[in-house]
DNA sequence: TAAACATATGAATAGATGTTCATGTGTTTA
DNA sequence: TAAACACATGAACATCTATTCATATGTTTA
């Protein structure tokens, strides 16, 4: 569909026209959406947090964040889908630790940004 | 409800008190939940990009970004709350800008993590 | 001042999301 | 090897979200 247009000049439109081949393709937008949508809910970013430091097992994480085993495992699977966590075994228990350390700085970024007085 | 609990050597409790001690409030990660959302739906992210140099009308941000008008205009209302974006008026247009340079920032740290091939 | 233009907004709706519940899988212990 | 432990998973459900539709508001133009 296709909306109204505003008058514009011919600056104004090779400024439009440049936004649009600038633009990143549906594939890394629809990505890049699935990666932020990581921290968009407050347990994942407990979870998050939880494992800034350390690396823990799932019992852990569940009392930490106050969470049920279930709703926690859940969530963890989605965080290793998208790449954030990894995990191994040890014995009965399985370790979840953040996958890099991007993750923790855009955390961080959002953390002071969040912060900033106005 | 209380989990199950992993059996702890002394230090390792000493670890989850610390991780619990350094938790942000849940005012805190409601805000920087909501905060980080802004960037979890493919448009708003086209939404941050089309302003990411220049200003501009809901018009062009519509055609730009292929929405109805109507849908940019909540966007906007919604990223604006979140105090994402500012706007003025100017004739019969409204003028949308990015509020501070912070967005910019993470928005460009998401497209780096997820360009980094593996 | 009526019409056209640009944007905002409330209600409705379809689809996505997060949790619970019940149960399954894999490992260790008695 | 049976029981206990730690975690995963599918289905169901309630809630949240993003869009559409219809219409309202505010501004400029004829």
């Amino acid at each position: 569909m296709r909306n109204a247009e505003c008058n514009h000049n011919h600056n104004e439109i090779e400024i439009i026209r440049d936004i649009c081949h600038t633009m990143p393709s549906k594939e890394k937008l629809d990505t890049l959406s699935e990666f932020f949508k990581a921290f968009s809910d407050p347990n994942r970013l407990r979870i998050i947090q939880s494992l800034s430091k350390n690396e823990l097992c799932v019992c852990d994480i569940a009392d930490i964040v106050g969470m049920s085993q279930s709703a926690v495992s859940h969530q963890l699977r989605y965080l290793k889908n998208i790449d954030i966590l990894t995990c191994r075994r040890e014995g009965k228990s399985i370790i979840y630790s953040l996958k890099d350390t991007h993750i923790l700085h855009i955390y961080g970024e959002g953390l002071m940004h969040i912060s900033e007085e106005e």
